[in-house]
DNA sequence: TATTGTTATACTCTATAACTATA
DNA sequence: TATAGTTATAGAGTATAACAATA
């Protein structure tokens, strides 16, 4: 018996990728103002911890691909709720070193860990078929673009 | 012989649907500045070329999920370069009928061809049961959130 | 001469609140 | 009294350009 309904629409399965990022952002910009973050100041935190050593904001320019310009807005407001601090570079007068305070190391390790669990939630209960032909068609897409 | 690498971790597959969104929305970006256009005032004219109709501004803020005032500054916007023409209700004198100029028009109508030209191309060679698995999961992610 | 971060400026997306004209 | 659209205001993301201090 012939199934019709089996052939996708391709622009369908990309307006559901967007509809994932869309509402899954939704979700996280919402958690994200409970704490008085943003987006774009959540990745900071996040970068710093990951990279676990203070940056100079050049290296956070590169490491978020946005303009050095930007950097300085988000530092600015970020040490001004405290998340971050800045100090002189040691050897290099020009730069400045970023470094996470106790409470922005603090809210990184929570967000990451929370980013977790929320995933492994979400794909719980799903085959382990499905999932695997799920990233392989995602890094198809992605290596495709 | 065990695969060591079969189990998929949660966090990298949401994280493939954000980097695959960010990809796709930067390419539309790029193409949507090239005709003088974002992607919130392509929005608009798609929403109109699907509706078929003019449409007064309030349906457009329903249908965008986005505030009258931000309507008011996408039409303002749209109109100055005469993708869309305001004219006045004809018998609820408050409200304003926006519809899509000729070139409006002509433009939505590119832009939804070239979209689905362009996920047909993304989404080509890949195995019709993949696709389906990836729909299958996108949905659970969907309906679990 | 090149690089780091800043000030200056501008555009877009987005939201809330107050107001006008109309229903 | 409620609704449609506007003005007013604001915060956030993003970009370019010019500039000062330093390398």
């Amino acid at each position: 018996m012939y199934n019709y309904a089996m052939a996708v629409e391709p622009v369908a399965a990309l307006d559901k990728v967007f509809e994932l990022a869309s509402r899954v952002g939704d979700l996280m910009h919402a958690a994200l103002t409970e704490r008085g973050l943003t987006p774009a100041r959540a990745e900071v935190l996040l970068v710093l911890h990951g990279r676990a050593r203070p940056m100079v904001q050049r290296e956070l320019s590169q490491a978020l691909h946005c303009t050095p310009r930007h950097v300085t807005a988000l530092i600015d407001a970020l040490e001004g709720d405290s998340w971050v601090s800045r100090r002189p570079h040691p050897s290099d007068r020009r730069a400045t070193l970023v470094a996470l305070t106790e409470a922005g190391a603090a809210a990184a390790e929570r967000l990451g860990n929370e980013r977790e669990t929320a995933a492994a939630t979400l794909f719980e209960g799903l085959p382990a078929a499905d999932i695997a032909a799920f990233m392989s068609v995602a890094d198809h897409l992605l290596t495709h673009l």
